[in-house]
DNA sequence: CGGGTTATTGAGGGGCGTCAACAACCGTGG
DNA sequence: CCACGGTTGTTGACGCCCCTCAATAACCCG
């Protein structure tokens, strides 16, 4: 597998001269969908970054309902921490296949420690993530599940890199796994889904998505 | 306004030649209900840290909607921020008459920088908040509106240092402010108190509050 | 005591959770 | 190529939860 570094997120603004270091001291890793990376509770092991695919991070909610609460695509950094005490705090599993580039604890350290560049970028990186859930989740408290459909929607357009252009794409996201972003049931994802497919909004079919304008999922989900 | 510096949760750890140079660069202010601290948007131009009395942090939800993400009690700080380009990100009002002690950001920053032990809590400090600020956001996703109305009680009595040993307790949180911590109206939250307290769980009237059963709200809240 | 704010309560209706039956789709093996 | 069971998606019925509005009641302040 190769890894196109410079594509990943934290390093995009790195010298070369870590990028050869990081780059010597990687692991790839290919993953099928359903597949598991990280084991929420598991020990901190090491830094995976998405080559590509996508994954969702999954936390166990309220009384223990699954809840999606990202999807990562290429680029994204996961299984980091600041401290070496704490443990995974969420489940990655690959829904699309995923390759990731793997670095061992000890490496990415050496690369935290040794550049203040990279460490003030997996620090940003840090902070804007965290920002960009907890905005996004406090939002999702005031929403009908109608808007949040939509919302999630824009999201999975995001992730999957998707225009509202009316072009067919495979994605091999379930209903339910839609359902388990936003906190309701597969059925009624699947009743909202097919109203906005009669008020034009998109197209979608079993494991097939096109959307046709983002503007009219923006005013829905507010 | 005489200030606990001890009582301040970053600086517990502090050894006392930083709490001597903080002792001597800091302001003390005093707020009435309803007078806001901190604006959102504004300029950060320092650090506050809650001396005596209850807060209310509110952002613009959805579609501009007020809400309520976290109640400030004795020893939390707020004002602070990582990089210097970024802004208030909430608005902070006083509930119950507050009082706080104030450093200017150049003397923080010097604490700051001058001491890892600060500088460590003052990062653990933000991590465990954001991390407290996402878990209870997430949950609120997957629960029903008399779940989130018990979760609120909770995380009140958590603010104001209430047992669930019958006492009454006078607190200014109106039914409004309580609905805007879960994204309801205040008319069914005064539907559910009201039924929690057929049910025995505590006592409620306007702007009094005591608790009997912290297990059973517990059990309601999930 | 009076006027403004806050809390309670009811009625009505729509959103949405739940269940269940059915349909469509999948990969597998005959 | 078809058969077939398992998974996933769709749809309807039903009922409860909860939103909204509005009227009334309780409370607070000066």
């Amino acid at each position: 597998m190769n890894c196109k570094l410079k594509d990943c997120t934290v390093l995009k603004n790195s010298t070369n001269v870590f990028l050869d270091y990081i780059d010597r001291h990687k692991y790839c890793m290919d993953y099928s969908p359903n597949q598991t990376i990280i084991f929420e509770g598991a020990k901190i092991d090491g830094v995976y970054v998405i080559n590509d695919g996508i994954a969702k991070m999954v936390v166990k909610g309220h009384r223990g309902r699954p809840l999606i609460i990202r999807l990562l695509k290429k680029g994204e950094i996961i299984g980091h921490s600041a401290d070496n005490k704490s443990r995974q705090p969420a489940t990655i599993t690959a829904v699309e296949p995923v390759s990731v580039c793997f670095w061992e604890k000890a490496d990415f350290e050496k690369c935290i420690h040794s550049s203040k560049e990279i460490r003030n970028e997996v620090m940003a990186t840090l902070k804007q993530e965290v920002k960009n859930m907890s905005d996004r989740s406090m939002r999702l408290v005031q929403m009908s599940v109608r808007e949040k459909v939509a919302d999630a929607l824009l999201m999975i357009a995001d992730a999957y890199q998707i225009k509202d252009d009316g072009l067919l794409h495979r994605i091999a996201l379930s209903r339910q796994e839609i359902s388990e972003m936003i906190g309701t049931s597969k059925a009624q994802t699947s009743k909202i889904l097919q109203e906005f497919k009669a008020e034009g909004l998109l197209d979608i079919r079993p494991k097939t998505l096109a959307f046709f304008s983002f503007a009219k999922l923006r005013a829905i989900a507010g």
